[in-house]
DNA sequence: ATGACTGCCTCTGGCAGA
């Protein structure tokens, strides 16, 4: 009865942070409603929202009691931070770095006393090439931003589509994107030096054998036979993975109807 | 199998995604 109570403490006690890339804000907004109604995140950071500033559904979200906070690009991109009952506290818009950079992936908030990032780290294919190189380069960026914020010793949660397959325990056959600039060697160096650094991959240590898939491909059937890798991820400081309790996918939302290409990634920590 | 899908604006085709 005794670890009956604790656990019942634990799950009350719990903070969930979820990331979502939800290909398109505006396309997905039921799925989007429903999602957060259902498994209701204290903190959803959004991807590839691809709407203007001016085209958030922020009033939706408001209704059902997410206060909003986002980063938009015409067409593409776009990132944004949902809180549950709280407005979050804007702390940063677009990643340091590169002046020029105009495109918009990188949103930074603080909620509750948790520094939390909303990440879209681009794809880069076709590689090699000038969008391999902008990846190479915004990774680079992004390490050097997140030791900032290392060095701040405030409890921090990078989430988002950071466009790496990390391992080959990450993806339903090693070869299937041999070619692909989420599988090469310079993509996994970066995450690696990233997390060398001392950033915890929350769903690979609740999940250290592999076989957790975030994306699977509209195309070739990829959903109904399984073939998905992990691109979606939460990097966790010291103190966030000293709280970190339970994390998984949302993977029958990938299921439904219209549903994005990405499933919601979460975790939990205790409060 | 040189394929397959989806959302967006540049809008009925092209681009980007991964």
């Amino acid at each position: 009865m005794r670890v009956r109570l604790e656990l019942r403490h634990l799950s009350a006690a719990a903070v969930r942070i979820a990331t979502f890339n939800i290909n398109g804000v505006k396309a997905r907004l039921p799925r989007l409603l429903e999602w957060l109604e259902e498994t209701r995140p204290a903190v959803a950071c959004l991807q590839e929202i691809k709407s203007q500033d001016d085209g958030f559904p922020a009033k939706a979200l408001q209704a059902i009691g997410y206060h909003a906070i986002w980063h938009g690009q015409k067409g593409f991109n776009g990132v944004a931070i949902l809180a549950d009952g709280a407005v979050p506290r804007e702390v940063r818009r677009g990643l340091p770095g590169d002046p020029d950079d105009a495109q918009a992936r990188y949103l930074e908030a603080e909620v509750n006393g948790v520094r939390v990032a909303s990440i879209y780290l681009p794809n880069g294919n076709p590689q090699p090439g000038p969008k391999f190189e902008y990846k190479l380069a915004w990774f680079a960026r992004l390490r050097v931003h997140a030791a900032s914020l290392w060095a701040e010793e405030v409890p921090v949660v990078l989430a988002g589509d950071f466009n790496v397959v990390p391992t080959d325990a990450d993806i339903w056959a090693a070869d299937a994107l041999a070619e692909d600039a989420l599988t090469q060697p310079e993509s996994r160096d970066a995450w690696a030096r990233l997390l060398g650094d001392g950033w915890t991959d929350a769903v690979a240590t609740l999940h250290p054998r592999g076989g957790v898939w975030t994306f699977w491909d509209y195309q070739a059937g990829a959903w109904p036979r399984d073939h998905g890798f992990r691109i979606d991820h939460l990097l966790l400081s010291p103190e966030c993975a000293d709280r970190l309790c339970a994390g998984g996918v949302d993977k029958g939302h990938r299921g439904r109807e219209r549903a994005s290409d990405h499933a919601p990634v979460w975790i939990e920590m205790t409060g």
